[in-house]
DNA sequence: ATGACTACGCCACGTAGA
């Protein structure tokens, strides 16, 4: 089973990007993130008519995540628990059962957190707490579980080209780092890093100062495994090449093989 | 360098992203 993690940067302008990605990547099942769209306005019709399921959770002009799965999409749990006050449409996740066994998967949309310190870093360590919790009992059903999307997390400094330039950014302060290890270190196993180590390797180039020519990015995507889905794992990678298209989103998206049996 | 891009909301620049 393919599934694959993308921050779009938007539905209605990435729609035609997204149809050609999904042409070629031919995802079993894609995470997206940054809809920005409604649930109403989201265009669900070409992405049917490729053959996906939707499954979205969206908010006007801001945040918003779907999934979209060849296979049926099953017990879609929407918004992530904890804070019933929490309007931001940040968390999705399902069952979706292929060929072989079931596997849940969450499509997440971690809070950037800048200016830090303020009131949105606070909410971004808040969310992160949250999602600790919610690990907790996802863990506990030892079902195989993907946890991927934009983390909005350099964990390592090799996640970044030029990583003293981020030491004052949310997504590199001590805080942020510690608050994704807590997560990582309940069990769950960073699939790209299965696979490759090192530098260069990259989910973001912001769109300005030709970023992306100088290859200034910074790993923020991940897709994270639970013990039952990372023996699973056979192959992980980036899809880098399609940063150089024409209008493209500011992320690319990560993309992980699991084993359908065995 | 209070900069620079890009998308969105809803047609004028402000907010947000990372």
């Amino acid at each position: 089973m393919r599934i694959a993690t993308f921050n779009i940067n938007g539905i209605k302008a990435r729609l035609e990007a997204l149809l050609q990605w999904l042409g070629e990547c031919k995802p079993d099942v894609a995470l997206l993130q940054e809809l920005k769209s409604t649930d109403e306005a989201f265009p669900a019709e070409p992405i049917e008519a490729l053959g996906y399921n939707v499954a979205t959770h969206g908010q006007k002009g801001f945040n918003g995540v779907a999934i979209l799965s060849r296979h049926p999409i099953e017990d879609v749990v929407r918004g992530l628990p904890g804070d019933d006050g929490d309007e931001q449409a940040r968390w999705i996740e399902a069952t979706v059962c292929g060929d072989g066994r079931p596997v849940r998967v969450v499509s997440l949309y971690l809070p950037n957190g800048n200016p830090a310190p303020g009131p949105k870093f606070d909410y971004k360590l808040a969310w992160m707490a949250r999602m600790r919790d919610r690990v907790g009992d996802i863990l506990a059903t030892e079902e195989p579980t993907v946890l991927a999307g934009d983390y909005n997390v350099i964990a390592q400094p090799e996640d970044a080209e030029f990583p003293d330039r981020w030491l004052d950014d949310a997504l590199f302060r001590p805080e942020s780092r510690a608050a994704f290890r807590r997560i990582l270190y309940m069990g769950l196993t960073d699939a790209f890093r299965v696979r490759h180590r090192g530098k260069g390797h990259y989910t973001f180039w912001d769109y300005q100062r030709g970023a992306y020519q100088e290859n200034n990015g910074i790993r923020i995507d991940y897709a994270l495994l639970t013990p039952q889905a990372a023996d699973l794992l056979e192959d992980a990678y980036i899809d880098a090449h399609i940063r150089s298209r024409e209008r493209p989103s500011d992320h690319v998206p990560v993309v992980i093989e699991l084993r359908d049996r065995g």
